[in-house]
DNA sequence: TAGGTTAACGTAATATATACGCTAAGTTTA
DNA sequence: TAAACTTAGCGTATATATTACGTTAACCTA
């Protein structure tokens, strides 16, 4: 029995003024569902891994390369409309939204929505955003997710305010700071924001060489 | 594009005896890799979820049903030594070894293997198992993993040394039996084991009910 | 200058994790 | 039958993380 692959993408980011992980959602041009807001991919048409596949239907996509690519799982498509015997593999990928945006023209065919109000999507794809985004959550407690979202200098406050958008909960700004400022690979900068209506706050950047260090050492126990 | 689609299984088991994980491998008795040992699993046939497919082919291998099953992840096979595309999907399953042994004039064709002591297997497959070993260790975090593998009326002491097979690390004893006292869906039972020689100790049991209640205040904050 | 807003520092209480000493209750062996 | 051995099971002290919340400082706007 012989499959046709389709890889689908949820290219997260985050949008800073409005506080929100957002998913790239682009127009369908073919049947089925031709019309509807979907999740960008396309077929597997190359023998390369799925992560390749994935990445470059992206850069086709958007024309920059995505900084994070992780596979979400495999799905079939247990009621294929057409004789076509369908699977797909999810792949959940990051992307600073300053380095991408849907041109002005093309608003209608690609978009960045916000995870809190996602159209109901064609297919299982409502399903796969839910699994990515619960992938990405746990990713973001063992890697350094947030730094692939955020401009590279940051105020702490941005940093709050991504974890409050991931994990959907409001967090006190004294313990955040003080879990941050314990992590050896978040480290302060002598600059301060800029053009802010009230105190401007000290920037912070992600380490790496920091956090290759520290990721070795973390090594948790069973319980 | 089209591909056959294979579902790999890696069954765990817990040897109590030996304190150690095994695998279950089958020799392959069509090639390629004809004759060696490796995974179960098979062409996805029907028209179904792979995890369908999964543990039918699970009962077919082994006569019972497997009690847990996860997809590991979609796998391509890049290097297809025949014209033909090949995909496949990884899944993790759990067996209580009490439910399952080959049978004595079988061990040619399915043998429980240690873990630790795997052979070099063809294709992908020791990949996969190391993957599958890393999602059964994280699993075990947030779910009730061990009480799959244990029979159902255990020592704390097996318990444990099942946790330290998992993660192979040794675990002070006194700490994990404070430990497990503060997890509500473990409980005491008035029996204690019989037939060792050395001082007997109390039994202990899984509750499902207290576990899904304590499963739905366990919510845990980003840091 | 007053009021609003966020930054930034700090303290106390609680919970969790880690290290390790010790006694108890069985079995085995001499 | 006593001594030696093995694992069960209890407890205490210390360190580390988590949570709650009070307070002042710095900058903006009106």
């Amino acid at each position: 029995m012989l499959f046709k692959i389709a890889v689908d993408c949820i290219i997260f980011t985050y949008d800073q003024q409005a506080h929100q992980l957002q998913v790239l959602l682009i127009r369908r041009e073919n049947a089925p569902a031709q019309g509807e807001w979907a999740l960008p991919g396309g077929f597997v048409d190359q023998l390369e891994d799925f992560a390749v596949t994935a990445a470059r239907k992206l850069r086709q996509e958007t024309g920059v390369d995505v900084s994070y690519l992780e596979q979400v799982q495999a799905y079939a498509l247990t009621d294929p409309t057409a004789g076509q015997r369908l699977a797909s593999v999810a792949y959940y990928a990051l992307l600073d939204v300053a380095h991408y945006a849907p041109a002005a023209d093309r608003t209608h065919y690609a978009q960045w929505v916000d995870l809190a109000q996602l159209p109901v999507l064609p297919f299982d794809h409502g399903q796969k955003v839910q699994d990515a985004w619960r992938r990405l959550q746990e990713a973001a407690r063992h890697r350094p997710v947030p730094f692939h979202l955020l401009p590279r200098k940051f105020p702490l406050n941005h940093l709050q305010k991504f974890y409050e958008a991931l994990y959907q909960v409001p967090l006190d700004n004294r313990n955040f700071r003080k879990w941050v400022k314990g992590l050896p690979y978040v480290e302060a900068l002598a600059e301060v924001e800029q053009g802010v209506s009230h105190r401007p706050s000290q920037l912070y950047q992600f380490n790496t060489a920091a956090y290759s260090a520290y990721e070795q050492i973390t090594q948790r126990t069973p319980y």
